[in-house]
DNA sequence: TACAGCTTCCGCCAGA
DNA sequence: AGTCTGGCGGAAGCTG
């Protein structure tokens, strides 16, 4: 028992790790490849843009639920709850952060009218999601190379060098929402069955569900349905729900003094004593404890 | 698709 | 009074 509960506890400061990165550096890319295990689904600041080279996966970000494969770029903004999957060895990607305020400096000397994250994201959505070109894969996947061999570099030129690969990415960024068709690859139809249900539980997540409820509003078999989500989420129904209910939750004890009883019942835990139970047991620590972390000073 | 068997969840109570 | 843990039984979820 006591093992599991260190596991917990580490997975929580996983949830850290993005956190601590941008802390000692404004920007972090790494490559990584092989399959993604079910992790949580989570939220950290700065924004994240994921590319990915090869095999294929799906990426939840809030409500959504965007197709991977080789070529796809995923833009996420700060503090969106959001979680990546793949179950293919050989799926492959960069991942790359920037601190919030680090943008904010490029967005003045660029002369950016609105917010960063508004220009890096089109408009007010939270996240979008681009499917690139040969050519343009490549040249986002060199500059998300060069960061990442510039991050272990001792060159006194390094900051500069930097930029001039992050100047890249973001006018490859800059190119992808102008141009004028935004070639959307049609999806199956299993694919926005999933993406429906992902986006009815997002919507719905402070209220019951049950998946005698889904399914009739989707009606397809159980089994199809149970099945199909969780090879295409990496999580069961209840998983994922349980999910949203504890990034709510975290995001309200964060952002409010509201007491337990208000905090659980708005994130749709319908039972205090439950809400305790699976707090603990997902993150390793108590609500309390977690609202005090999260107000203490960095 | 239906189902059996097993696991996990959920709401409730009691108590620290 | 508010926070948290433990345990129980029925309900629901999940897998093969």
């Amino acid at each position: 028992v006591s093992s599991s509960l260190d596991e917990t506890r580490q997975l929580y400061e996983k949830d850290e790790v993005t956190n601590s990165f941008l802390k000692r550096h404004p920007v972090h890319c790494e490559f990584r490849t092989g399959k993604l295990p079910r992790k949580r689904l989570h939220f950290h600041e700065g924004c994240e843009i994921y590319l990915c080279l090869g095999g294929s996966g799906s990426y939840i970000v809030e409500e959504k639920l965007y197709p991977l494969h080789a070529g796809t770029l995923t833009i996420i903004g700060p503090n969106v709850v959001h979680h990546p999957y793949s179950g293919e060895d050989s799926f492959s990607r960069y991942i790359l952060t920037i601190d919030e305020a680090y943008l904010a400096t490029m967005g003045q000397l660029c002369g950016w009218k609105i917010s960063p994250f508004g220009q890096f994201l089109g408009g007010s959505s939270t996240s979008s999601h681009y499917f690139l070109t040969a050519a343009q894969s490549e040249r986002a996947r060199s500059a998300a190379a060069g960061l990442a061999e510039l991050l272990s570099s001792p060159d006194p030129l390094r900051e500069l060098a930097m930029l001039h690969r992050l100047t890249e990415v973001m006018l490859l960024i800059g190119e992808l929402q102008h141009s004028p068709a935004e070639q959307q690859l049609a999806s199956g139809a299993n694919e926005r069955l999933i993406q429906e249900v992902v986006a009815c539980m997002a919507a719905s997540y402070r209220d019951q569900i049950t998946i005698d409820g889904l399914l009739e509003r989707f009606p397809v078999s159980r089994s199809k349905l149970l099945q199909l989500f969780k090879a295409t989420t990496g999580f069961t129904v209840t998983q994922l729900l349980t999910e949203y209910r504890l990034n709510q939750a975290k995001r309200l004890l964060a952002g409010t003094d509201w007491p337990m009883t208000e905090i659980a019942a708005q994130s749709g835990f319908g039972d205090l004593s439950h809400f305790y139970h699976v707090f603990r047991r997902e993150s390793g620590i108590t609500p309390r404890q977690y609202r005090q972390k999260a107000l203490a000073p960095r």
